[in-house]
DNA sequence: ACTGGCTCCTGAGGGC
DNA sequence: TGCCCTCAGGAGCCAG
């Protein structure tokens, strides 16, 4: 599932095929993604393509028209750059055929991803205009992760998921970061000592950064591939490794499904 | 303002 | 080998 990484990896992959090119042609071959693709997504062949930003993970392609064409990947979404010629798989559904004879290729076969024609400031779109700061730039702090937890009930690998607080931070990497930073998953947010979100806020960066590093070279040839992951696995010390042992002390890692997730823990490196 | 639960969808994987 | 069942999962939305 594309997480924070992957959607920078993706970015930084197409971009180069993508900026300062004109749109031939839009095909979309199926419209009920999450939200129906915008209807007027046809109003973009002719237009130029100025360049692909990330927000969340959500990748957007600023228009020359004022417009911007928001991309989400869902969870098991993919975008590739591909010849037109090439035979259309079962779950590409729209395909952007650019001028410099590439075709850029939206695969999904969950269809939890999204394709929509933004008219106006993106950043103003209710899909966009609450989402917490990105998690390794400025805007993310040690003191704003303190104000996320304060007074807050939840489990705090609940309150770290939510893109409302600060964005990106997916379920694989929300167990990641708490084992790195020894909490247990569970703990009410509010209980969370200063120190311990201390910890928390840098094993977040350090887990998304390596990653990103990680998805830079595995998925170095994803323009040819499904781009499907599995690259991170032997990085990963707690996600899916349920009954196995701790890469630190050998205890068997724990499993629980907590706010509807499968959820990781070590129950002797992590405590509340 | 919070919180927890439901929902969309398909493919993978386990059990038999 | 094949069928059936369950589950995973981003994130919006809704009800309490």
């Amino acid at each position: 599932m594309p997480e924070l990484p992957e959607v920078e990896t993706t970015r930084r992959g197409i971009e180069p095929h993508v900026a300062g090119v004109k749109i031939k042609e839009l095909i979309v071959r199926r419209r009920d993604l999450r939200q129906p693709v915008s209807r007027d997504i046809m109003k973009l062949v002719g237009c130029c393509i100025l360049g692909v930003s990330r927000r969340s993970k959500y990748l957007l392609l600023s228009i020359d028209d004022g417009s911007t064409l928001l991309i989400h990947l869902g969870m098991s979404g993919s975008l590739r750059v591909s010849d037109p010629a090439e035979e259309w798989k079962k779950h590409d559904h729209v395909g952007i055929t650019l001028a410099s004879g590439k075709q850029l290729r939206f695969h999904d076969p969950r269809r939890f991803g999204l394709v929509l024609r933004l008219k106006g400031d993106p950043m103003e779109h209710p899909l966009l205009k609450n989402l917490g700061p990105e998690p390794l730039e400025r805007g993310f702090t040690v003191g704003h992760l303190e104000t996320v937890c304060a007074g807050r009930a939840s489990a705090i690998k609940v309150v770290i998921m939510d893109a409302k607080q600060v964005v990106g931070v997916g379920n694989i990497y929300a167990s990641e970061a708490l084992f790195h930073a020894g909490i247990l998953p569970q703990t009410p947010a509010a209980q969370v000592s200063k120190s311990q979100v201390g910890k928390l806020f840098a094993s977040i960066r350090k887990v998304l950064a390596a990653s990103i590093k990680e998805g830079g070279t595995t998925l170095r040839d994803f323009l040819n591939s499904d781009g499907q992951p599995g690259y991170f696995k032997q990085r990963l010390f707690v996600y899916g490794r349920k009954g196995e042992p701790c890469r630190k002390c050998g205890t068997s890692i724990c499993h629980e499904v907590l706010g509807q997730r499968a959820t990781y823990w070590c129950p002797k490196c992590q405590k509340s």
